[in-house]
DNA sequence: TGGATGCGTCGAAGCGTTTCGACGAACCGT
DNA sequence: ACGGTTCGTCGAAACGCTTCGACGCATCCA
């Protein structure tokens, strides 16, 4: 394997021009910088990245920390998948850092070993001490989530509230006064999941602002549990014209539920799937109308967000909140006028 | 930050004394190893990643090339989070190299800045250009999924034949005779993609060896041309009485089009998912019956193979072959009798 | 009792870059 | 004609580790 030594010999010149030539930090003469050109290209000379980081105190590396890809929806797959090219393009490479929460002991061992210059937090919590392991080690990094009080911490995160008003407005619009919320599970929100409590709490506010009543439910992921928990709603208010769901495996249940009960989608009762994806939507019949995550777009801005920390000379990028853009279905239509409140048999 | 020279200076003892007592490759004196842990211990050492790296010639990085996270499934997912998981058990990083097959001399760049040890290879094709970029670089590699002539190559891959086999007398057994099987994308095995192809061919075979006619499609990546598939194939075979399909996304088409005939799931058409995940399977309702991809393990194994040929101490993997696994669902029932046929309206 | 062996430690030479300071040459303004 | 810049290049000192050879001292076996 060619060394930039090699590449000195072979254009003739000494190894700190050869450096110069590649970084064009100093100016080369023309004629030097292709005949050093030349020599890497016939060598396959590529700069070796321990020594370029060892020596520069850069690693170009960035950090992800996650809590597990994978489940259904892609949401989180979009998202890595995103800031792995974001990265890529930029000139860094994304390692991932499959920690916990509550790991923040091995991730402040990691980040002592400066192996990445930057690290991005999923699936932050509203109270997160993997925050203050990052800050104590001087690692610069990015949260996708916020903590509770953000104050001019670097984040990107979905727009929660805004998400939730477009939601509620559109089904108010359709004439829905009876509208539940389904949920993440109790846990989840006792854990500070932000997306459950901000999300339950925008959905109050919208709803009252209406001049509604928020009828909200918690709900374990998984299909079995929201078709209990959409019977408990049904049961609840038989007045229920729509459904907001922000919790995709549940919504599996929901469908299942109304479909026994012989309710039609969106004849009787409209569902609006909240932060997944119309790919996930498409799985349904009918299907699902979603309120797309902008997963993709959270990678590439969090990415930005880092990496405008790490060098200074890039435009520095503020704290975004983006919003769920509506994705049509054929799961929402107009409410049900009150004489056709279904019966149950 | 600490370095090794701060700790050798408080412990009183050499830089190389520290060395060794970190990695253990010379013996230290009982007290002399306490007086050095105790002054990385108050100072909080953690060895320099890259330095390290730099002077060992081992990074104790490995890359996942890989094509794309995300879709639905979660199986890459899970995939993924096993080899990020496995990787840091043994000590290593994961990054990832979000590059297309196409993108060969992006990955060979890449190897030769020698920032991974190892790479693990996603979705490997028939015919894999990147095996040969990797094995020009001399970068120990490993594939998931295996080329047209797996050689000596390291590699794990599912069990297409075996998965197949018993997929197909478990059919058998219960008395299915018209079995059909829905497989990707024309387009996918056009460009040798494995498990497309291996599949096939398996059904085909099983069918045969059982003395039964092999029914076979293949279908784009989608509910909608699932449900397509899945009514050609009803009209083509009226008795059909079982579906195999190893397309996740086809599959929810395949149950659309069997609801929209009014037929029932098993009662008239037993469905099964092989190369997918229970989680998938409860989705559906009824939930489907699957066989089970052992995404997490091939990544487990590959890893292995992977380090196995990075460390010679390490006892060698040898190339393996994971069967799916059959978890039961609801989707699956004795095949309906001749009279059953069921007449379309 | 003496040569071989093993233990515990040290010093120093790398690993392959980046980057700082220096230096000659050319060019500038005055 | 002369300081002062800028240009283009070089040499050498880091960067923070690993690892090789060496060395003093016990221990061991004959």
């Amino acid at each position: 394997m060619a060394t930039i030594t090699d590449v000195a010999r072979a254009a003739g010149v000494s190894v700190s021009t050869v450096s110069y030539a590649i970084s064009g930090a100093r100016p080369i003469r023309p004629e030097t910088r292709e005949r050093i050109h030349a020599a890497m290209h016939t060598l396959g000379f590529q700069p070796n990245a321990m020594a370029r980081s060892l020596a520069s105190r850069r690693s170009r590396v960035i950090a992800l920390i996650y809590p597990q890809i994978g489940g259904i929806g892609g949401t989180a797959g979009e998202f890595v998948g995103a800031v792995a090219e974001r990265a890529r393009d930029a000139g860094y490479q994304l390692v991932l850092w499959p920690f916990r929460a509550d790991q923040a002991d091995d991730i402040r061992n990691l980040a002592r070993q400066r192996m990445a210059d930057g690290v991005l937090l999923m699936e932050v919590c509203l109270d997160d001490e993997r925050i203050d392991v990052l800050e104590a080690a001087e690692v610069p990094y990015t949260m996708i989530g916020r903590t509770r009080d953000v104050a001019d911490r670097p984040s990107v995160d979905i727009d929660f509230a805004s998400t939730m008003a477009t939601a509620v407005s559109h089904l108010v619009g359709l004439g829905h006064r009876h509208i539940a919320f389904v949920n993440h599970s109790a846990d989840q929100i006792k854990a500070g999941y932000g997306p459950a409590v901000r999300s339950a709490a925008a959905f109050d506010e919208c709803m009252t602002a209406h001049g509604l009543v928020p009828l909200s439910r918690t709900c374990d992921d998984s299909p079995v549990m929201g078709r209990a928990v959409t019977a408990d709603l049904l049961d609840t208010d038989p007045g229920l014209t729509a459904i907001v769901t922000m919790n995709e495996l549940a919504t599996f249940g929901v469908y299942a539920e109304l479909a026994s009960r012989g309710l039609s989608i969106p004849g009787d009762v409209s569902v609006l799937g909240v932060v997944t994806s119309p790919g996930v939507g498409t799985l349904s019949y009918p299907p699902l109308t979603t309120m797309h995550s902008p997963g993709a777009e959270l990678g590439r801005l969090a990415v930005d967000c880092l990496l405008s920390q790490l060098d200074p000379a890039r435009t520095p990028v503020p704290n975004q909140l983006i919003p769920c853009v509506l994705e049509p279905g054929m799961s929402i239509g107009p409410a049900r006028t009150d004489q056709d409140v279904p019966q149950r048999p």
